[in-house]
DNA sequence: CTGACTTTGTGAAAACATTCACATGTTAAT
DNA sequence: ATTAACATGTGAATGTTTTCACAAAGTCAG
């Protein structure tokens, strides 16, 4: 019997992304050990035995993980093996950065249609992408077949955005809006709080050397 | 005897921004109880009790939290109740669009100086500050009494910016730069990984409707 | 002052995540 | 072939976080 999806840790999906990172890194090697990983990641190596573990057996012992083979196999567990078609909304400060980044493409995130609201940017073109109307957002992501949003509003209008996303039929939402926003349970959402971290910072930091 | 910060959760401290936010929101009311903050932010009702337990008994049973005195605690907790000075270091796209929103300062996050290495923008004026030879770090967080570091550099440089980061004194980085950075158990260090968020993103909406 | 009601604070249980430790399988050199 | 070295995969132990559930404490209306 195959091990459910739902047995893995939410974390492990998460160091994921490191041991991709990790195996990139080392592309010129044909095996790579636990204790590999774990030094090039930050993680112990029985952690990153058993996340592994979680999706088969690709280890060989007395050798370590073939890196080619793991590598795919993980991008393929991370849905990275295939290009995002990515609509952002919001082109304020944040989003204006966001698009003109060219990294996201490099890693398989295309921006190929952006959105905003207000009547002083739609019509015009940035990084060479027309801003669009957010009311043509159903029929644009229909017809470009977008399957990703990268939300980059202020916070009062953010789930407002977020529920137009929905209606467009885009399953996985990244967020950057200061706010807790609701999707339904057939949506992935992801959020990128700064105001949050940079508070945790502050906590951290005027705990530290109590 | 009082119970030691080690104690705490590192999630706890997360959702009490979460729960400032909260209880911002409801600054009209006088109390709020562990269900309404719950049903605010999204955690559970027992989650939020222990929680706000960890640092006191602030709650009157039958009535619930006292608003502005919990408010006023919990900025304390966080380290929210002082102006940070910050420097950003990195000027690139991430860079520039953090230097323009202005939503941090609200916050208490005041960007005092700014850095790049790039000899072509050194001297240049950006959002009213001048941009400074990274060389000067050290000088300049001493002269301006700067305590926290936002780093927007890219990935390759982002530990070697580090490190003169943590010689310069400063013991708070908030960092953006896609790669595991190290620095010393003195230091404070949270990252925000774009990357890393679009990769589980991609994870999860792959794995959705199994 | 009473009694019905509300909500806290917290042991104890449950759920979840990580580390330990080692039997087992594989390699590689002689 | 034998052997020493190595590294996996995984039960069991440990550690951490969340939920359950309820006694105790306070509220409020009459």
């Amino acid at each position: 019997m195959e091990r459910k999806k739902a047995d893995i840790p939410i974390t492990t999906i998460y160091r994921l992304s490191y041991y991709y990172r990790g195996l990139v890194e080392s592309e010129q090697l044909a095996f790579l050990s636990s204790r590999d990983l774990a030094k090039l990641t930050g993680f112990s190596d029985a952690l990153v035995r058993r996340d592994l573990n979680y999706f088969g057996r690709f280890g060989t012992p007395g050798k370590g993980y073939p890196v080619a083979e793991l590598k795919k196999k993980i991008s393929g567990i991370l849905g990275i093996n295939k290009k995002w078609r990515v609509a952002l909304i919001g082109l304020g400060n944040l989003g204006s950065a966001l698009l003109k980044y060219k990294g996201f493409e490099k890693q398989g995130f295309e921006i190929v249609a952006v959105f905003d609201n207000d009547l002083s940017k739609i019509g015009k073109t940035k990084a060479g992408i027309e801003i669009q109307d957010i009311n043509e957002l159903k029929k644009v992501v229909n017809e470009k077949q977008i399957e990703m949003a990268i939300v980059a509003v202020p916070a009062e209008p953010a789930q407002k955005t977020i529920n137009r996303i929905v209606v467009s039929g885009i399953k996985a939402i990244l967020n950057f809006a200061p706010m807790k926003v609701k999707v339904p349970d057939s949506v992935s959402l992801v959020n990128i709080d700064v105001s949050v971290e940079l508070e945790r910072l502050s906590c951290l930091a005027t705990g530290k050397g109590n």
